[in-house]
DNA sequence: CTGAAAGCGCTTACAG
DNA sequence: CTGAAAGCGCTTACAG
């Protein structure tokens, strides 16, 4: 069960631990002849380091944590790939833990894992945390946060100008020529990306004068295709039905896709459709999905590298950090009504 | 950065680190009056036991790894997700890791995942893992593979039958009628998953007494849904374009399914889909998909008992266990053909 | 019911 | 360039 440990490396090769350990962490000044022959003998007994002492010994796991609402959602999906291989060049593994949209879960796992030396830090998706559950957390590894929160300044947080992003799709359907735009994703209370999305989302009506309707703000228990189909449908049923609707995720969007086809409508013809988050099921539905494509890789690479920084900095004072990537607007056959459907051709537009 | 030490709550508490211990863990043993006393001086230092040192000390991690080929395809996905349930209810964290397809990447993972007290205990799908791979590597935490395999009794194995769930899937292609059936996600070589999958496909034929045409059998590089639509525009494109068309897996049945609603045709009037995993996106794509679907909740729960069984009784010796799952035959919109359209009803049948 | 002590397997000043 | 030794923070026989 347990494998040779350095003292019978030590043994076998005739020197004394430490220059085992000076061996296998590649200290420089080992004499040639000493290194072969301890080489030789971790060989000969296949010895492998027992990561886990050498961690108690630094005070370090080599190891973070990722937190996520819900990994089979395809956008967590796709970010904790990167995060894990971003992690990996670095030297470090990724535990994942899910939350499955439990608020007092999400809660309970961020105290839990702030125990010291378990994680050298931890990746947070936030579902509805708020400033006062992080102040209450006991000092411990730092903690990251991806995507929106309400509260300033409690720690590094790496997103997307949501407002932007939400204004930029919502001018696109405006440019396009529809009026009667819905939203489908509105949250009563908590989820700030919901609230920054509306926000950019009025802000796009303001700017080219045209009203809100707010019969047409669709709210969302989550943000599953289900939920997408289900209040496309509620839409649909109106006298007054939208010629486009914004969701506030691509799962949205795709169910409300399909809730769309299949009352008989067409998209964009007759409802034009944009998402948000640039899943690769939006690239292969059929329209294809105008969408809001977050710079994913660059949101798990800075995410990676600041949790690193703050990690080895151990600089815990130092102001959090507000850290924005890019996105960009990638028009496809759900909003682009000239297009032949042969091809699922992607227009871009780069955004800062 | 380092927290209070049991030392520290010992110290404050007036009493030994034993008795602390003992606290902490839930002794039973510890007078009322002890235990209120050190329960006091653990919640004044804001005290929380530091994992590594226990886990150094009891030898075991509480933590196993996944690696999977990809962690956004759905099926992984989904797969995570209930392996780190599952995990979590027995006490077990979830290190995921990925090997992008590689299979280089993919060896040297096992090998180095091997590492005793890293972790209890590796669950692998694996992509290309041989027999003389595995028997290589060093003896260390037990090993678990999902899916199939080439080789026999080298590891506890959970999985479905394979050659009968292709075998359901293309037999109910045939009993709607269809006799010119391609089958796309076809392996040159390795990938037994793919093999077992082809294996079905042709006694389905047999037992019909329906010739294959083994031009219809079409390769596939990977598993996506651009593959899929690759090998179902080179079927489009011959004058004898088959009337159906069964998917080694649903991300090849989504990028087939796009390209003939691409090329103007009826799924499934024009061409009938089957796909297989049962991933999220099936259910909403329009038509709904047709899909194997296995019991992942039981693959999940099956290879987390069987590994921690493995860990517990550190009984290497004890024979490899071969754990079939059950699976059933969805059917849906893209081989219903009298269906309507409005609804995305499921037929099932169940299968042991 | 509780204490004093050994030891899990490593790393790392401290000497030499 | 290498050795002897302390210690990371815990658990756990061994005593009492």
């Amino acid at each position: 069960m347990a494998g040779p440990t350095l003292r019978d490396v030590a043994a076998e090769a005739g020197v004394s631990i430490r220059t085992v350990s000076n061996v296998v962490s590649d200290y420089p000044y080992v004499a040639d002849e000493t290194r072969a022959r301890v080489q030789a003998a971790i060989d000969r007994l296949g010895y492998r380091p027992n990561l886990l002492a050498r961690s108690l010994k630094q005070g370090r796991s080599h190891v973070i944590a990722l937190v996520v609402p819900e990994l089979d959602v395809p956008y967590f999906a796709e970010l904790a790939r990167l995060i894990i291989a971003e992690g990996r060049e670095r030297g470090y593994l990724v535990m994942i833990d899910h939350t499955d949209g439990d608020k007092n879960l999400e809660r309970e796992l961020i105290l839990q894992n702030a125990r010291p030396m378990n994680f050298d830090g931890v990746i947070l998706s936030p579902l509805a945390l708020s400033g006062a559950d992080l102040s209450e957390r006991p000092p411990g590894a730092p903690i990251l946060l991806l995507g929106e929160k309400s509260f300033d300044s409690l720690a590094d947080h790496v997103a997307i100008d949501n407002v932007a992003a939400a204004d930029e799709a919502t001018t696109h359907l405006i440019d396009i020529g529809r009026s009667r735009i819905a939203a489908i994703g509105v949250q009563p209370s908590g989820y700030d990306t919901a609230k920054l999305r509306l926000k950019g989302f009025r802000r796009a009506h303001r700017r080219a004068g045209i009203p809100v309707d707010r019969s047409l703000l669709m709210t969302a228990a989550r943000f599953h295709r289900t939920d997408g189909a289900e209040a496309m449908r509620r839409l649909l049923a109106r006298p007054d039905r939208p010629d486009a609707v914004f969701c506030f995720n691509d799962l949205l969007a795709l169910g409300a896709l399909r809730a769309v086809l299949a009352e008989g409508l067409r998209v964009p013809e007759d409802v034009a459709i944009v998402g948000f988050d640039d899943i690769e099921d939006g690239r292969f539905s059929t329209p294809t999905l105008t969408t809001i494509a977050p710079d994913k890789q660059t949101i798990a690479r800075r995410a990676i590298e600041q949790i690193l920084t703050r990690i080895s900095k151990s600089d815990d004072d130092a102001a959090p950090l507000e850290i924005r990537a890019p996105f960009r607007l990638a028009i496809r056959e759900s909003t682009a009504g000239g297009g032949s459907r042969r091809q699922a051709g992607t227009n871009r537009r780069s955004h800062p």
